[in-house]
DNA sequence: AGCACGCCGACT
DNA sequence: GTCGGCGTGCTC
């Protein structure tokens, strides 16, 4: 017997092993296996198992089959299918989306009370001498379900000792639950009810732009309407913090075991919910992208909110795919809800053709939209913004100001010449560090405590485009009795396990980078502030503007009332004139017309093409033998240019306007032999 | 991806 | 003469 195996290699094909009669039985497609390929010990992936190998030579043995976590054959076939459409390696694709192990389920134990309430209450008037015994068994009286000695814990302080004894004296009882009994759902609260109207309005199936400001109520009535006992059902969140919060929400307004499944929880619990998946012990599954490969063996839901966020298109790693695209694809005999408060103009104008169903609430928001213009304004905090965060704090509103910008300043320019200051290693701006007082490179890291001119030597310098951390600087001098919290991915980074929610509901004035436009109204929030948006707008990207627009609207609805303050140079910018009077058109009328004019998406179809050499000679090959391959298929080509990031390596734009042949032509590319990895439909350029 | 093979410039 | 650079191709 032999079994098809696919490895993690950029090849696009598999490689067959010898199957031993002792792993006879436990072969199967889908599931990882060990095998000694090229002198060591690899896991690869069961694609098939066949009677015989088409391989002349000598087939090497397998050597061990893991049972789980596996594929199911569907599973392993819709990975496959996503690696072609982006062509990716199907080894890399599938050895990256199965995790490796099955963590044990957490043994959590449960007590409930062991007797009956009058002994109960009888047993607890006795216990005047024992205080902590008779806490927890108010405890336990007062709950409606067992709990963990980690819910005692946590309401009660440590106590394993008083817990103990009582089981002893027979009052308290461990009931043998594995998990927690799902709590019952709670019933969605009536202004809950108004905000999930529009699901009256969805398709039985098809895909669905759900355009409406307040979302989650809708999901939750979804999942208890619409899901057969026998279907899965998916909800998409473009991050961790947001599908973390999604969840929270969901597991309270719907019956029965919801999953949580991203790339931030450890292997072994990713593997324990893709076998609950497999095994039809989970229904719904809340995560982010990765867990569109989820073995559900029928998907009726699937639920993309925020539709419009560039997370859901992977671009660090292989295969490139788009949540959005991908989930259609899953989902296709269900129904597919993209769900969003600021559609993406390609996905609006999908649903304007008819390709899929608009459904659009009334999204008129009771922000009012104050736009200031910066001309002649010099602190990043302008007297209006000032005066509103005042009149804010002095009625004890929240406020949140939103900074794109990282750090302390962007940029350091000589007051003499013009110029700015660069880093000699990397040609880019040098920003500028308070915490260190030097000047940094954000690519190299390389700082330089020499501050003067290098082209005219002057020492009189200009900081321009003040970061988030000297606007906090700003706010706090100007507000010292505030409480204010910096957010940022600094803080998130070194405090993994931050509830921010609750460090934002501690806070007076919350200063951070567009990642806190993201995520539900903030409660007591009554200002809302955008600082430095030209920066958004500047960012050479087609979709700097709309990105801008998202964020403005991101950022307004985290207030159910209240101001939104949009400092600016360009306060004629449509943009931000759409922002201001909630009319989507106009955003999308300016958009439609300037892609349509220089040719980029919706009306073509864009790849991008690195190519990985050492040399750049090799580099500058392999472009123009793609660009001979290319020619046949009336593609336009734009560089190769620098990759920003990545060291040697160059990328190509490739456009075409005839959206079918894009696919074909990157097949091309990539069989050219030329070392290539091919993002199809990027997200950014 | 890793590793071997093989071909051309420049060094003891 | 050999050492070592990297481009090419193969691995079940
Ligand atoms: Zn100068
Ligand atoms: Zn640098």
């Amino acid at each position: 017997m032999i079994a098809h195996v696919l490895l993690p290699l950029p090849v696009d094909h598999g490689f067959d092993f010898l199957v031993p009669a002792a792993l006879a039985a436990e072969i199967a497609v889908g599931r990882r296996v060990k095998v000694r390929f090229t002198g060591r010990d690899r896991t690869g992936i069961v694609a098939a198992v066949a009677a015989e190998s088409a391989h002349p030579g000598e087939l090497e043995p397998v050597l061990a089959v893991y049972p789980a976590p596996a594929f199911s054959p569907a599973a392993l076939e819709f990975a496959l299918e996503v690696a072609r459409d982006y062509l990716a390696p199907p080894g890399v694709a599938v050895n990256r989306i199965l995790p490796h192990r099955v963590a044990a389920q957490p043994r959590e134990r449960h007590f409930c009370l062991a007797v009956d309430l009058t002994t109960a209450v009888a047993a607890l008037e006795r216990m005047t001498r024992a205080p902590r015994q008779a806490a927890v068994m108010r405890a336990l009286l007062a709950a409606t379900t067992p709990l963990s000695p980690g819910q005692l814990r946590a309401a009660l302080g440590d106590v394993g000792r008083p817990l103990a004894r009582l089981v002893e004296l027979g009052l308290v009882k461990e009931c043998g639950h594995d998990r927690p009994p799902s709590s019952p759902a709670h019933p969605l609260p009536p202004e809950h009810e108004t905000q999930a109207a529009w699901v009256d309005a969805l398709p039985r199936s098809g895909t669905a732009l759900v355009y409406a400001r307040r979302r989650y109520a809708g999901y939750a009535r979804i999942l208890r309407e619409r899901l057969t006992p026998a279907s899965g059902a998916l909800v998409l969140a473009p991050e961790i913090l947001a599908a973390t919060a999604l969840h929270r929400f969901l597991a309270r307004y719907t019956p029965g075991p919801i999953a949580l499944y991203h790339s931030g929880l450890p292997d072994g619990v990713r593997g324990r919910v893709w076998e609950e998946v497999r095994a039809k012990k989970v229904q719904i599954v809340v995560g982010t992208r990765s867990a569109l490969f989820l073995p559900f063996s029928r998907l009726e839901l699937i639920i993309v909110d925020d539709e419009q966020d560039r997370s859901y298109k992977q671009d660090e790693m292989l295969p490139y795919y788009h949540a959005c695209t991908v989930a259609e694809n899953r989902g296709t005999d269900g129904l597919v809800i993209l769900g969003t408060a600021a559609p993406a103009v390609e996905t609006f104008q999908r649903a304007s053709q008819g390709d899929i169903a608009l459904v659009r609430t009334d999204n008129a928001s009771a922000v009012n939209v104050r736009i200031v213009d910066m001309k002649g304004e010099p602190s990043p905090v302008s007297t209006p913004l000032r005066d509103a965060l005042a009149r804010t704090l002095a009625a004890n509103g929240k406020a949140i100001v939103m900074v794109p910008r990282r750090g302390y300043f962007q940029a350091v320019i000589c007051k003499q010449c013009g110029r700015p200051l660069r880093c000699p290693h990397c040609g880019v701006n040098l920003a500028y560090d308070v915490n260190r007082a030097q000047l940094v490179c954000r690519v190299c890291g390389r700082a330089y405590s020499r501050f003067a001119c290098p082209h005219c030597g002057s020492r009189a310098l200009r900081f321009v485009g003040a970061g988030v951390e000297r606007v906090r600087d700003e706010i706090v001098h100007a507000f010292p009795d505030a409480r204010t919290l910096l957010v940022n991915g600094e803080l998130i980074a070194r405090y993994p396990d931050l509830d921010l929610e609750h460090a934002v509901a501690d806070a007076d004035v919350i200063v951070g980078t567009p990642m806190i436009a993201k995520g539900g109204p903030i409660p007591g929030l009554r200002l809302a502030a955008a600082i430095g948006v030209d920066a958004l707008l500047a960012v050479p990207d087609f979709r700097a503007a709309e990105r801008a627009y998202q964020h403005l609207i991101g950022l307004a609805g985290r207030m159910e009332d209240g101001e939104l303050i949009i400092q600016t140079n360009y306060p004629d910018h449509y943009a931000l004139r759409s922002v201001a009077t909630g009319n989507y058109e106009l955003l999308r009328e300016n958009e439609l017309a300037a892609r349509e004019a220089f040719s980029y998406p919706p009306f073509a179809r864009l790849a991008r093409i690195f190519l990985t050499a050492r040399s750049p000679t090799r580099r500058r090959v392999d472009a123009d033998r793609i660009s001979a391959a290319l020619a046949e298929f009336g593609v336009e080509l734009l560089g190769p240019s620098p990759h920003p990031r990545r060291a040697a390596t160059d990328f190509i734009l490739v456009k075409a306007k005839d959206a079918t042949v894009l696919p074909t032509a990157c097949r091309a590319a990539r069989d050219t032999g030329a070392r290539v990895e091919i993002d199809i439909d990027p997200d950014r350029i």
